[in-house]
RNA sequence: GGGAGCAUAGCUCAGUUGGUUUAGAGCAUCUGCCUUACAAGCAGAGGGUCGGGGGUUCGACUCCCUCUACUCCCACCA
């Protein structure tokens, strides 16, 4: 027999290589435009010198179980992918890098550092699109995109000229979040708040002596003892008894003597600390705005590495905790720390350096949003573009309504530079490049030389370059110029159809391509947005590596298969809701595979003999399978329209495991060595052809495997490319006589087992009424009956089992195995449980108010529900009789 | 502090505009099986009254209120 010489484990590192490599050679990823409807999804580019991990393998296998689908449905489908500039990280591993072979950032200059970068970005950059490979991802990598790109960053830069020259970009102080670890300020939306515990310090600020009596000293809290030396005034609220008489009064900052005034303002709560406030304006933004409200001049005494600086008078070039605890020190020996508690309160982090934040005032570039959010949201709101799941809605709506200037400048060097140029005079000009702004800037000044212009030193934030991403990876040359006419590929696959991402993102990325979307093509980037969720370990906690909580998605293929992996992933995973992952899923994915190549060498291994005819039993089973495979697909096409991805999976399946293996397959089955006819084997091979289409977007290798396997194929033939089956009409009724006849055999098989009968013990069975003869044979191979009898027919002294599927009866004579206690005490519990069945649905139907006001459906219902509980109440009743006659 | 979401079998989740048998699935569990496709398997079984309380309705897992737990987002009183 064949499938004796083949394994009976399926190995799929002997088939994933191989085919990976025939979908490339023969470009069936590519995607040219043509005649038929484009499906495209661009990628969430991944930071180029990323690796993978499990929220990249969610994610990515969403989208190729999407565009392999729609490509399997006649659509040309593109899936664009890429890699992201990711400046800051990227900008981080390079510079400790060079610091590891001892070479300082500082100590070099911009272009030899950034030769470092590209060197870097060389050799590790792309790693992350090779590890998608062996996910069976199948994008198109002839359009591989880069975010700096040449003609992307050109695309990037021109972006910014064209806001500039629309004025909505603009410089200006600003509080920022400055990263002092990665040397930048970075967005609100990388600062992260961690509940971290500190110290809340008492200090004494002594009255200045003018003559005036009463107190000699105030206390005020801080949590920042390091920045005293920044503070330009005391401030208390208006209303507050303690202190009244103070304002206009002058204290003595501790240790430095400096003289500041005691201010009012309605900020200052009343009952925090001791009611007095320390202003600091360089140093934290609400002291920033009571300075403004009161004409308070700013000083920084921090440098860019968060180091005391020369304003602070004392511990110059200390590190700002190094200082605090100095500081504390000092502060005490003078007797002014008054005491110091414990305290909890929420620190910002940086996202990237997981450096404590410094509020910073600092000169940066800014695009003006309030325009470009009110549309963004409308897109949003009017379902133009769709939210999967729709709750984000919300949560999208809230942050459109509040959001703030985006700052787009970032203090590195990786990245798309700031196309701005200052003139001697201090003004600056705005232009794509060094020619263009030296022609703008004689305009003012004619004898200017390129050489006296001095180009902005900041770069664009990443994000603004990912937000041209759907739009440039067709395009380039479009971001920038709103009216130039879009390319063929731009004007075909533009705009996308489903972007995949993590709603982490939504705003940092989802909603400025929108926003860049409406600005430059005047359309929507996308249609719908499908949110992943978090992949969490089986604690619920973050996979993270800090954690180490994350398998190495690439030892998990190596271990269980892609195929096995991206079951897992998918298995139970809705959008929207977090995943706990657990390798057991995985497993389940692997054990999957196993089970569909176990079909296979089933099916294989069978003889056909042309001459024979198909029995009754293969002819109800084709039938029924036919059936409900339809309904399958009808089903499962539904899922796919609502993104019930998971859902769809786990339809498939229980269709291959259970009623294809389970029922159908063990149905036909010839006997052992018996050979199989021409029309069921051909109905089988067309059932198992498509079943294995219906699951390649789920499973490419083993579906691309076994389809060459089992059929003769040409050398160019793949399943990725062919059609998915289609629905044909089914009959609902045969697929529900079909359970009945599975339930029946079930039953007798439980009575097998509670009788500890051998399943190779043949039984005779009777039935009364419901059933069509048409099963029997079915039921007789699928339970090992030798005969099967009607009821009445059945002699009065047989004792044995009886059940009832739906309103027809059954008995399983058994002779001395039977308890006749025990089959009393079963039936007992039937008819009470029907008996309270029927009383509840009694209790509807007597009610007026019901049958008047239930739709009539409803109330038919409920009527056909009493009586099928009657009949079946009525026959247990009479079986119980009988039984308890012997 | 403000806002949002979630709460259904041991676990992970469905339950599609309130009404087809007093709730479904997968996994896990238990029982019996090495039955020549598969022990990464086969056959069978048990298990929840839908977080607590109140309300609307002829009828609620499904709508409203409230409490509790958890999660996330936003803000951040030094």
């Amino acid at each position: 027999m064949v499938f004796m010489e083949i394994p009976a484990k399926y190995d799929p590192s002997l088939t994933e290589d191989k085919w990976y490599s025939f979908w490339l050679q023969n470009r069936y990823f590519h995607s040219e435009p043509d005649a038929r409807e484009p499906y495209t999804i661009v990628i969430p580019p991944p930071n180029v010198t990323g690796v993978l991990h499990m929220g990249h393998m969610l994610n990515n296998t969403l989208q190729d179980v999407l565009v392999r689908r729609a490509r399997m449905m006649g659509k040309n489908a593109c899936w664009v992918p890429g890699t992201d500039h990711a400046s800051i990280a990227t900008e981080a591993k390079v510079v400790s890098k060079l610091k590891s072979e001892g070479i300082e950032k500082s100590d070099i200059t911009r272009e030899e550092f950034l030769k470092h970068a590209w060197e870097w970005k060389e050799k590790h950059g792309g790693i992350i699109l090779e590890q998608l490979k062996k996910l069976g991802a199948s994008c198109d990598w002839e359009r591989t995109k880069f975010t700096m790109d040449p003609e992307l960053s050109k695309g990037v830069i021109n972006t910014f000229v064209h806001y500039y020259k629309k004025g909505l970009i603009y410089r200006g102080v600003r509080m920022v979040n400055w990263d002092p670890e990665g040397q930048t300020a970075v967005s609100d939306e990388e600062v992260i708040h961690k509940e971290t515990s500190s110290k809340l310090y008492y200090l004494r600020y002594y009255l200045s002596n003018e003559g005036k009596a009463g107190k000699d000293f105030v206390i005020i809290a801080t949590t920042r003892p390091e920045t005293i030396m920044a503070d330009v005034a005391l401030c208390v609220h208006p209303q507050d008894e303690r202190y009244f008489g103070l304002k206009g009064r002058k204290v003595l900052i501790p240790l430095i003597n400096k003289e500041i005034p005691i201010i009012e303002d309605e900020y200052v709560s009343m009952d925090f600390g001791t009611g007095c406030l320390k202003i600091t304006p360089a140093h934290d933004i609400n002291d920033y705005e009571i300075g403004i409200r009161h004409k308070l001049p700013v000083i920084d005494i921090l440098d860019n590495f968060g180091k005391l600086n020369e304003k602070a008078v004392i511990l110059i070039g200390e590190e700002r905790f190094a200082a605090r605890k100095k500081i504390v020190k000092m502060l005490s020996e003078s007797g002014c720390l008054e005491k110091e508690e414990l305290y909890t309160s929420q620190i910002g982090y940086s996202e990237r350096t997981n450096a404590v934040i410094e509020p910073r005032l600092s000169l940066q570039w800014f695009l003006k949003m309030e325009e470009a959010s009110k549309e963004a949201l409308n897109y949003v709101e009017s379902d133009k573009i769709k939210l999967i799941p729709d709750k984000y809605k919300n949560t999208y709506k809230h942050w459109m309504e509040n959001v703030r200037d985006w700052c787009i400048s970032r203090q590195l060097w990786w990245g798309q530079r700031i196309p701005a140029w200052y003139l001697p005079d201090g003004d600056f000009v705005v232009a794509s490049n060094e020619n263009e702004a030296l022609e703008l800037a004689r305009k003012s000044n004619p004898s200017i030389l390129l050489s006296d212009l001095k180009q902005d030193n900041d770069v664009l934030d990443t994000w603004f370059s990912s937000w041209l991403w759907p739009i440039s990876v067709f395009d380039p040359g479009k971001p920038g110029f709103p009216d130039k006419a879009p390319n063929s590929d731009l004007a075909y696959y533009y705009p996308t159809n489903d972007l995949v991402t993590a709603p982490e993102i939504l705003f940092f990325w989802v909603a400025r391509m929108i926003m860049a979307g409406h600005e430059f093509c005047n359309d929507i980037p996308f249609r719908n947005v499908y949110l992943t969720g978090i992949v969490r370990d089986k604690l619920g906690r973050k996979m993270s590596k800090s954690l180490g909580n994350s398998p190495d998605p690439i030892e998990l293929i190596k271990s269980y298969g892609a195929d096995g992996v991206r079951v897992g992933m998918l298995i139970c995973s809705n959008a929207g809701t977090d995943i706990l992952f657990d390798e057991s899923q995985v497993e389940q994915g692997r054990n999957f595979s196993n089970k569909i190549w176990n079909a296979y060498r089933l099916v294989i291994g069978w003889n056909v003999e042309e001459s024979l005819k198909q029995n009754e039993k293969s002819a109800s089973a084709v039938k029924w399978f036919d059936n409900i495979l339809s309904q399958s697909i009808e089903t499962i096409n539904d899922h796919f329209e609502k993104f019930r991805i998971s859902d769809a999976l786990m339809l498939i399946y229980k269709l291959f495991w259970d009623d294809f293996c389970a029922w159908y397959l063990e149905i036909i089955k010839p006997d052992s060595g018996a050979p199989m006819d021409p029309d069921t084997y051909k109905a089988t091979m067309g059932f198992f052809d498509k079943l294995l289409k219906i699951l390649h977007p789920f499973m490419p290798f083993i579906t691309e495997e076994l389809w060459h396997n089992l059929e003769e194929r040409g050398e160019k033939e793949s399943i990725m490319i062919a059609m998915q089956p289609a629905a044909k009409p089914y009959s609902p009724e045969y697929i529900k006589s079909f359970e009945q006849v599975k339930e029946v055999i079930v039953n007798i098989r439980n009575i097998r087992q509670s009788k500890a009968i051998s399943p190779k013990n043949p039984l005779e069975l009777y039935i009364k009424g419901g059933l069509s003869p048409e099963f029997y044979p079915i039921i007789k191979k699928m339970a090992n009956i030798s005969e099967i009898k009607l009821l009445e027919s059945r002699a009065d002294n047989n004792s044995g089992s009886s059940f009832m599927v739906d309103t027809a009866e059954f008995f399983v004579p058994l002779g001395d195995l039977v308890n006749t206690e025990e089959e009393l005490r079963k039936i007992d519990a039937e008819i009470e449980h029907l008996t309270g069945f029927l009383a509840s649905v009694n209790k509807k139907l007597s009610n007026e108010k019901f049958v008047a006001s239930a739709p009539k459906a409803v109330v038919d219902i409920e009527f056909k529900k009493k009586s099928d509980a009657e009949t079946k109440i009525d026959k247990l009743s009479k079986l119980k009789n009988e039984l308890l006659k012997h």
